[in-house]
DNA sequence: TGCGTGATGTTATAAGATTACATGGGGCGT
DNA sequence: ACGCCCCATGTAATCTTATAACATCACGCA
């Protein structure tokens, strides 16, 4: 659960102790980590990529724990609020947290080979963001940095 | 027709100054800059802020310049393949570039209370996301940057 | 017990985008 | 002039993504 995800690490760990984060950050804020909440979390843990809604809800079918698309929306709307995923804007797709329940503005790194995505953060209110902002008077409440390219695996696989 | 989009301007000329650059630009590429494409790049120089393709798409039907989605989809496609145009993810709306044919890498800042957006630009692959980036070993080829927030406007309305 | 709040279940529909196929005009070599 | 190719456009159908609206249920609490 590094901030960067394209290195190899102990995935089943992984998932584990980030169900175990959120689920203790939830009794701690007075949330209601549910089934299907507790589900969607795990699905989109199971792997380092964006997964859409019906994506999402086509796996929730399949174990009976809802069919309609406002079960996985209002599951992902859930988990995006409080933080413990992203949506991928560029993606219309959602990818679990890397740093759940940190007050954080994340900065996401997507191969366009492998569809891996790499979480990062950094303050956007600093950096080139920041001062484009400033000098035009803007206050910026939420920032969306999305870059699209090839993964350090990636890269070698098409070069020679 | 400057980088910063929240000052006022003289519109009109801002709107003639960029079409008559992208009809310049379009003849040296040997690219058609048809009577759709134009009209397309006008309607949303007419505004600054994003369009969605279907409010498009509606005043090209009430002018009789086409009535189903992918008139409209292919002149924004048109548009945004030549950087003549931009999409904000975050909108899934358009909106016509500021700063039309320099190659560049834009940066959004998108005003929640009255829609406007302003064009900025700043080198990706320096800053904050070009050090996660490198960090990571990742290559960046297009980047999404967009903040959403207050225009300077907007923020004096609200506060007293 | 009765009430309020928040989570779910379900139907329908809105909003955004693409596929596929038909049509039509301009340039170009013959 | 003719046939051909390329590219833009017209049109229908469909697909993906997301939300609105309303019913139901469970829990905590007065
Ligand atoms: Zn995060
Ligand atoms: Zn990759
Ligand atoms: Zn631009
Ligand atoms: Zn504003």
């Amino acid at each position: 659960m590094d901030s960067i995800g394209f290195e190899p690490h102990d995935h089943s760990s992984c998932i584990h102790d980030c169900i175990a984060a959120v689920d203790a950050q939830c009794r701690t804020a007075g949330l209601q980590f549910t089934p299907v909440r507790r589900r969607v979390l795990e699905i989109l843990l199971q792997e380092h990529r964006a997964l859409g809604a019906y994506e999402i809800l086509d796996r929730l079918r399949e174990e009976g724990l809802g069919s309609q698309p406002p079960v996985a929306y209002r599951a992902l709307d859930f988990l995006v609020k409080n933080g413990f995923a992203h949506k991928i804007e560029r993606l219309n797709a959602f990818i679990a947290c890397t740093h759940p329940g940190e007050h954080h503005a994340p900065v996401f790194l997507i191969c366009r080979a492998c569809d891996a995505v790499a979480e990062s953060q950094r303050e956007p209110t600093q950096g080139q963001l920041g001062q484009a902002a400033r000098e035009a008077g803007f206050v910026i409440e939420r920032a969306v940095i999305e870059a699209e390219g090839l993964c350090p695996k990636c890269q070698h696989v098409g070069a020679a």
